[in-house]
DNA sequence: GTGAGGTACCTCACCGCTAAGGCATTGCTA
DNA sequence: TAGCAATGCCTTAGCGGTGAGGTACCTCAC
């Protein structure tokens, strides 16, 4: 039972006999799974005609409070990217007719962002693909597992600022 | 105690009170976790006038069996990247002088890579504070959880087929 | 009311990666 | 040993993101 990571830290051992390099154990996986992960979810994405960031986006909206209308930077801190990478992704989903930009009533330098029916059909539908694939993902961990791992991540999230908005 | 994960999961129990989105509880956070860490390591890297994909260039060659030199395939199994952006990386560290690419003797199609002396300089200037970066970004986790995270992330890594090569 | 600083969104140049494909060489198989 | 698939590396177009900076608008202290 090894991974690549243990023939990394087995490499490390034997050139540097002395050296700490048990953190790499840890993020070591999380970069290899990360991308892994990715590659898996965007399987998913492509068969609904989507990538990563744009059903970021759109789940963003779906799960949002009624009456589902974000500002762009609530969808920049929801997806931790830069405002330009989001005005980006709304440009091109906008321009597939799967969100509308209509300016802020009560801030001129505001926009609010809209799911169309189209857009939310769209997410609909892929959503619970989605969440299988994940599944898939995590299943040779059980239920249980999988939660003690989430509770890791978020004390590591946590320590780093990721912070609620709640 | 609740990180943004939290407040995403609650949405979704808002507004899919049936669905069980647990998942993204645990992909979620892998995600934000990666790009907050990463993060933190280009810092480091930056300080060193590095950047991630050359670092682990050097540092794969740096813990490679003697003598040393590798093949651009085996650099870029090991950064789990397409071999278009190992040769770009191996451009621009030659261009720097960190590395050197000589014509395999025994596979007229091969190369091996080699770090120059300043590479080796380089990197083993940056690999102690790379990995007290590393600690400190984990350091809310002991120890002993810090090993319990890893053996999880690589029961998940095994299962998506991340072999080690040994 | 006004000016300064903050905020919201967009623009654009640049960067690194991917995906597809090309060329040379090697290795397998009949 | 000839033929053909596989391999190793490179090239290139295109993509999505960042970071810096611009414009318009809002807020607030005075």
């Amino acid at each position: 039972m090894a991974d690549h990571v243990d023939f990394v830290l087995e490499q490390w051992a034997a050139r540097r006999p002395g050296l700490d390099v048990s953190p790499m154990g840890v993020i070591g996986r999380l970069s290899r799974l990360h991308r892994l992960v990715e590659a898996e979810l965007a399987r998913t994405f492509k068969a609904h005609g989507l990538d990563a960031g744009s059903f970021n986006i759109l789940a963003t909206l779906l799960r949002s409070a009624p009456p589902h209308r974000l500002a762009p930077t609530e969808l920049m801190r929801a997806g931790m990217v830069t405002s330009g990478a989001v005005t980006q992704r709304l440009d091109r989903l906008e321009a597939r007719g799967l969100v509308t930009r209509t300016p802020d009533e009560t801030d001129g330098r505001g926009v609010r962002v809209e799911l169309t029916g189209e857009g939310r059909a769209l997410v609909e539908k892929a959503l619970p693909d989605h969440l299988a694939t994940e599944q898939r993902v995590l299943s040779v961990l059980g239920r249980e597992r999988q939660d003690e791992l989430a509770g890791m991540l978020r004390e590591l999230l946590e320590s780093l600022g990721d912070r609620s908005e709640g």
